[in-house]
DNA sequence: GTTTGAATGAAACGAACGTATGAATCAAGC
DNA sequence: GCTTGATTCATACGTTCGTTTCATTCAAAC
């Protein structure tokens, strides 16, 4: 096969070790060895280490937040007030069915999902644009329509708390190893697991004010 | 008051520091100088920056461990088979109860928990002692007698997501800025947030097999 | 008063970092 | 063949990092 040319090799080199070191524990000079490019690659085709992240981050990020907005799409065009877990299915799904480009199984999109959303460098953080702002509200909008009687704040806690359950195959301290966790066997179990606790958790009935 | 001895106002401030920037994001020189302390003091008090973290780790979820033993205890003194609800309480109230020694208020905890559970660094998570195995062993038995039916796989992957959901608070991103979040009345909504919809989640029925 | 050991202070070390610079390379257009 | 613009390269700059060194301070012991 031919070779990508640099600039998405980089991209690739980043993705992976973002994912794994988080931003701050990646230099570029680690990003461009792996890439197999100069150092001074990343400075020419993405000006930082910055907007390099950036880039990596809108990369993965793209095509999940599509398929979220496709899903609620589809499910509304069904029914106004579709069932909560069909809902948490159309949100959470999208974060375990897409994969980086280069790939080696879908834990490291997660892993990097975590990176984005929880790296103390507010460098990993500073990108979202209006398109997932908009997803977002949609699906808020949706939640609180077929949860009535939920805060606006207890709705957006639970909300970040899929978030967080999406993302728990990063918090791997603490985790038992369990033998035969071949990866996609167990990517596929984590997305019905999450599903499961997510749609149950997202149920519960509103704490009494 | 008098000023309490070096040693711990380094504490103070690593505490603070880390748990606002992460472990890498955080510099022996920042410490020192929040500390009111010599660049040298770490050095001498801890060894490195990486024992420093660990001191700091250990300051913290000592208590947080303690309390969730005797809350287990009290627990299984009463009876061995504990609503769900109340083992959720359990072992998550004291993630939301313990506060860090210096203070002001306790979303700060919640956030060094969150650096200690998913920093990159491994610096950041590599502390914990037999006590805090023990405990979860401990939890995952009592949870796993009162929740029959789930693999023991599922079951690891719920008291994940307890841990991921209490520490949702960190996840600021894409966090609607909601007006008069108050922080000791935030913190006591999100523990009964989180405890609700933590006990629904763990309640649901293991996926079919 | 002198000694002693713990604690603090000022300064410097080498390494690694992100970034910038300017020359070298290369393919395409004329 | 020459030019041009895009890309790659080796290299260096200035900064910041964790750590170390060694002199100094200081309270208690003798």
């Amino acid at each position: 096969m031919a070779t990508p040319d640099t600039r998405t090799q980089i991209l690739d080199a980043a993705e992976h070790l973002f994912a794994e070191h988080g931003y701050r524990g990646t230099s570029v000079r680690a990003i461009t060895k792996l890439a197999g490019a100069n150092l001074a690659a990343v400075g020419y085709h993405f000006g930082s280490k910055a907007e390099l992240m950036a880039a990596v981050a809108r990369r993965v990020v793209e095509p999940i937040t599509a398929a979220q907005c496709a899903g609620l799409d589809k499910l509304l065009a069904r029914t106004p007030d579709p069932p909560v877990g069909e809902l948490v299915e159309a949100f959470a799904g999208p974060l375990f069915d897409e994969m980086p480009a280069g790939d080696e199984g879908g834990a490291r999109t997660s892993r990097l999902i975590v990176t984005i959303l929880s790296d103390p460098a507010e460098e990993a953080r500073s990108w979202t644009g209006p398109a997932e702002d908009s997803v977002r509200e949609r699906y808020f909008a949706a939640f609180a329509r077929v949860l009535p009687g939920l805060s606006p704040e207890e709705l957006w806690f639970r909300m970040r708390g899929i978030f967080a359950v999406t993302a728990v195959d990063r918090l791997q301290v603490h985790q038992q190893p369990s033998p035969g966790c071949a990866s996609p066997i167990a990517g596929e179990a984590s997305r019905r697991w999450a599903i499961t606790f997510l749609t149950a958790a997202m149920s519960a009935p509103p704490i009494r004010p």
